[in-house]
DNA sequence: CCCCCCTCTACCTATTTAGGTAGTATTAAT
DNA sequence: ATTAATACTACCTAAATAGGTAGAGGGGGG
């Protein structure tokens, strides 16, 4: 039997959702709330395996609910039913602790299995959600290889890489089987590429820009 | 009609991937290759809606061989599929430009679901997989918030916040309202605590670890 | 009350960096 | 064949940084 809870502040919205819920065989709606409070109060007495929940709560936010949930129970698995598709906020409830993310149009069937696969080690996200997700790491990337790396030459890219290894000048020098001043002069070029006047900058902008 | 390309080593799960596909209403396996480079050649004529690839191949890794196909179509879906679970390799596939992942025990309905996901826009996963994307965010946080940045006190991470910004001792010392000679004296301590002896070391390893 | 930690300042020396000028060699493109 | 871009080396000067030593003042906890 998975035990469930949910929060959301619709009323029509979470009756419907528990009514689904105990509805369906192996499954049980223990606790329906329309706030995160209420929820955080009961929530180590219940010790559900799913919390179910909404992100445009009034009162305390859902991103911070999760959190709070997170530090009472930390293996709790939440999924997140909202209208929000906006990529800051499914990054900010996965970051929280969200184990995945469904828009509020998926249709009870799937709604149940994704509350299953998250009992079994599952990340259940919306389709369109998953590939904004993943849409992540590539962007991640793409600054990384286009963004702002391009007026670097490679042997640039490659002296700078020893810098951010915390290398010196000479020991650049010395694992690239070249001269001090071929290194002074390559930094001179990327300093100016950059726009930076020194070493920490320079470390600094390669890292943020991914360009390294 | 969804039309698949195939990229797999395998003799016979190549060829039964193609049977499954043609054998399917709605799509069409329009190619099937053992090496990266074979489809390579071809992809540009063929122009698949998603290409189904392996990644522990000979010759060229399927990850390489992700981004080599990304080059030519942009836009194609590519759906790694593979026995491997290391989470390197499915971060490098997904960054490579994967839209998927699915481990080779997928049941053949689940298959051609994800095929069909793939192309409107979806991110399909084995649940196990996008649990460990999503962990990935989870502790991008963690390391970030709690990590190593004990050791340091306020004073100090305020200091070594003013080196990552790109500041010069004085510049730092002059927006505090403090000598030079303590930002040097703090810069010290920082050192001795993480171990590093350059700003650049000491830059790289505050932004790797989250420390400001 | 005393000790420890944090914060602040100073001086010394050796090393490293920043920025300028100047020149050679190789390769790819015009 | 000339140009542009890249990679390499050298020498110069001024500035910044690393590391050591030394000491003052404040606040919290034993």
């Amino acid at each position: 039997m998975i035990k469930v809870v949910v929060v959301e502040d619709n009323d029509t919205i979470r009756d419907g959702l528990k009514i689904l819920i105990d509805g369906t065989e192996g499954y049980s709606c223990i606790g329906a709330y329309s706030k995160c409070e209420a929820m955080l109060k009961v929530l180590e007495k219940l010790q559900p395996d799913v919390l179910l929940m909404d992100i445009g709560l009034p009162g305390m936010n859902g991103i911070d609910g999760i959190k709070e949930a997170k530090a009472v129970l930390p293996d709790l698995n939440i999924l997140v039913l909202t209208v929000y598709e906006e990529n800051d906020l499914i990054f900010d409830a996965l970051c929280a602790g969200a184990c995945g993310y469904l828009v509020k149009k998926t249709p009870p069937s799937k709604l149940l299995e994704a509350i299953k696969e998250a009992t079994q080690g599952g990340a259940p996200m919306s389709s369109h959600i998953a590939r904004k997700v993943i849409d992540f790491f590539q962007h991640k990337n793409r600054s990384a290889s286009k963004g702002a790396n391009n007026n670097l030459t490679p042997r640039e890219r490659e002296i700078l890489s020893g810098l951010v290894e915390g290398n010196s000048f000479k020991a650049i020098a010395d694992s690239l089987f070249i001269s001090i001043e071929t290194v002074r002069f390559h930094f001179r070029n990327i300093y100016k590429k950059l726009h930076v006047h020194s070493q920490s900058e320079a470390v600094a902008k390669a890292i943020k820009e991914g360009l390294i």
